[in-house]
DNA sequence: TTACTTAGTGTAAAAAATACACACTATATT
DNA sequence: AATATAGTGTGTATTTTTTACACTAAGTAA
């Protein structure tokens, strides 16, 4: 810290909400701590932020120490400091939620320091979490379910190439309610950004479905336009 | 800070991007810097978090000491923490976005201590802001644009009581384009959510128009309904 | 060949959004 | 008293969007 900055020792952290689907229900990766305190609890995965970096690559660095992903699609949200709500002193936590598409076949295998372990865990069936991190889930699956609606992040989910029954799927889950097939189809592809493939899934022991692709060039060209579900 | 924590030195603020509506234009509360770094420039008025408030408190701390006024509508919006965003060390701020409604009448006289005064600017014509204000302030105009659309806020920025035109006036305002009358009227009348008062406008010069209040208990009552824009 | 499972498709009805223009009323002016 | 002025307040027809709803097609497995 240069001179001339009024001081304030403080402690500053972020913590991720990082989803995870892997075509059947929607998951967070969530460590077991192995300090104190809140020793063996769940907790979300996070860190302090060191000084040189900014906010989001130190998130960007947390999710790729635990996945060995780059390039994952993050946000910051919200951030939470009530004093108390670290039991050791004032630590303020930046929230930022991440979304990861859970490749069936190789399993990621997250390399972590300060736990135990990292793990996946339904959305719809979490363990009691350390500190106020159900709060921070809460407000994190709230934001996710607004930006949904608006945004195209649900391709953030699902493989590069998606049937629009998986895309479906994700909607219904996150939004937490079921869609009606044809109308589903009928608007997400009136919106125009996605390209069908002249391929079909592989691999099913039934009709085989048309693969999908999200075309960004396309996304972009919509500008104001707005995608609204 | 209590023992066990591990230590980071960081110094961690809150800046307020506090908008206000006086019938006419858009306008923002900007303070004018007594101290370095940015002596003599206008900024977005903020302060460090102490360690004992939570960060809700430490940004209405920062709206009454300015205003006087207490219970203002504000929302936390979004964390700025790049290394070198301020020029004397590593400074995490968390920017916060507030509506007043400015009473004709009574000018508000803020108080300041680091500051020589601080002045309403109308948003169209903002001057050279300190650090990186200017993007905290066009992020809390983007955020506040979106959040017109579906949250009852341009209340916040009118008298308790008002005329529909008045109402249209700040959605014309805050998502910068016109509406039109009847429809505008036509729709905000079908969410429910005001009451038709048996009283009228004083002191114009022309057909007093009909005054109204945002009733709250029956938006309350709306729960998932939205109100879409 | 048959049974099974999911893919893929259209239409009619209802609701919501849009475009659009003029008479009314309170005050100020002469 | 008459007139000018300025903003209030209102309805309808058209288009667009949303909703509800059910069967056939295609591929796999037995």
């Amino acid at each position: 810290m240069k001179e001339g900055l009024a001081q304030f020792n403080s402690v500053f952290s972020i913590d991720c909400v990082i989803f995870g689907f892997d075509g059947g229900e929607l998951k967070i990766l969530l460590i077991e701590r192995n300090e104190e305190p809140f020793k063996d609890w769940w907790a979300l995965p996070g860190n302090l932020v060191s000084e040189d970096q900014s906010l989001d690559q130190s998130a960007s660095s947390i999710l790729t120490s635990l996945t060995g992903l780059r390039d994952i699609y993050m946000e910051q949200y919200y951030a939470f400091g009530d004093p108390g709500r670290h039991p050791q002193g004032r630590v303020v936590t930046l929230a930022y939620y991440a979304l990861i598409r859970l490749g069936g076949e190789k399993d990621l295998h997250p390399i972590t320091t300060y736990a135990k372990r990292a793990v996946w865990w339904s959305v719809n069936d979490l363990p009691k979490l350390a500190f106020d991190h159900k709060k921070i889930f809460d407000k994190g699956l709230e934001k996710i379910k607004r930006r949904i609606k608006h945004q195209p992040i649900a391709f953030e989910l699902l493989p590069e190439k998606f049937t629009l029954t998986q895309l479906q799927h994700v909607y219904e889950l996150i939004l937490g309610k079921k869609l009606d097939k044809r109308n589903f189809r009928k608007k997400m592809l009136s919106f125009g950004v996605l390209r069908e493939l002249n391929e079909k899934q592989k691999g099913v022991s039934y009709r085989a479905a048309t693969l999908y692709k999200f075309d960004r060039r396309k996304y972009a060209k919509l500008f104001g336009k707005e995608i609204s579900f």
